[in-house]
DNA sequence: GTCGCTATGTATAATAT
DNA sequence: TATATTATACATAGCGA
């Protein structure tokens, strides 16, 4: 009985294979071998991976640590671009009330924490004896953040102006007094949100 | 001169990395693996594929093709009901539009403090001598948060937008009187930011 | 962070079941 | 189509520069 040992592993061309058969099968074996390590890649550094694969078929797989969608999610907040874009109208097209509520918490929730912040660094400089502020990394990029959130608010409050200017002009007669309890109504829903630090998306604070 | 050889590659255990050095080095070679081998995929079976990476540090690193975008895209749409946006929608309920005003109010004027005190930090950052602590490698981390508070600012903005002219169709008054308080509240320090840093992903001073 | 090196651990092409 | 076997191609740990 002389049995023919393999050949072993054989050296190939990295171009489309172009049996079907073959194509399968490397396919499924590389798959896995990819994800297999994307797990190691996880398991040995600590990071947050996707991967998002379709077969020629068109059949979808993927790999997430935590999950795909967090890392996604997490890839598309600082990776704004037209596709995603498109995507957010999108979404809002349908949106109401309850979003603006979940987005202007958010943005509360991230003022919060810069105030803290800030009040942290502002309490390191009164007493900072031993160590200077600007010794402290993390606090340090803490305000890094609130600068850019200063440009961030003022963006908006400016495009806010600029709208209310516009509106104005087109309606000079328009103006009322329907309106005009909010802002001195504004300090006690200050004190309704001022306790908000969870650090995920707020939920059912009832601002709008 | 006994130069000692090298062990060849050892065996390890899939467990995380302590040694910081060492787990940096294995990362960015693994990565690169990773990459190579999905480039590999890709090439050998003319399938689509995204990764996604976040490093310990927050930095992020991506491999698509035909591109990262495309894919999400494609797997975001086959996933609808996990967009985070549509999936917090449900968990809201609906809340009045004066309250909108009062929270936008509100934050605006906190805005004003936290402006201010950034500013002084800000000088105070600068008349320093050490080091510039935004290069530290961290960053990146903080900056994703940023980049969510921007994002959300943004589809604010957007939102607010689609409910205005809705509003401003249906009762003009009411909408103008709200823009005319903002814009009064907001023009000293409107005034007072002579320019905008945006960090490349700002929309500029788009209107709402 | 990157790259080169070397010895070795691992993935996998071809094949068979 | 998935899994098992083998011999080999390839990836990479440890160490420097």
């Amino acid at each position: 009985m002389t049995k023919k040992p393999s050949l072993g592993r054989q050296k190939i061309k990295i171009a489309k294979i172009q049996i079907k058969n073959h194509l399968q099968v490397t396919f499924s074996k590389r798959r896995s071998g990819l994800f297999k390590k994307a797990s190691e890649l996880c398991t040995l550094c600590g990071v947050e991976i996707a991967i998002v694969v379709f077969s020629p078929a068109g059949k979808v797989f993927s790999f997430g640590h935590p999950k795909v969608e967090s890392v996604i999610d997490r890839f598309l907040a600082r990776n704004p671009n037209l596709n995603t874009s498109l995507h957010l109208v999108e979404a809002h097209r349908i949106a109401s009330i309850p979003e603006l509520n979940m987005q202007l918490t958010y943005m509360l929730n991230e003022l919060e924490v810069e105030k803290k912040r800030s009040e942290t660094l502002d309490e390191m400089r009164k007493t900072s004896q031993t160590q200077f502020w600007w010794e402290a990394p993390i606090e340090d990029l803490n305000l890094h953040e609130l600068q850019q959130l200063k440009d961030s608010m003022d963006e908006l409050k400016k495009s806010v102006t600029l709208h209310a200017n516009k509106i104005l002009a087109e309606n000079p007669n328009s103006v009322s007094s329907f309106f005009s309890h909010v802002a001195s109504s504004s300090s006690s829903s200050a004190a309704g949100v001022s306790h908000v630090h969870n650090n995920g998306y707020g939920y059912g604070h009832g601002l709008f």
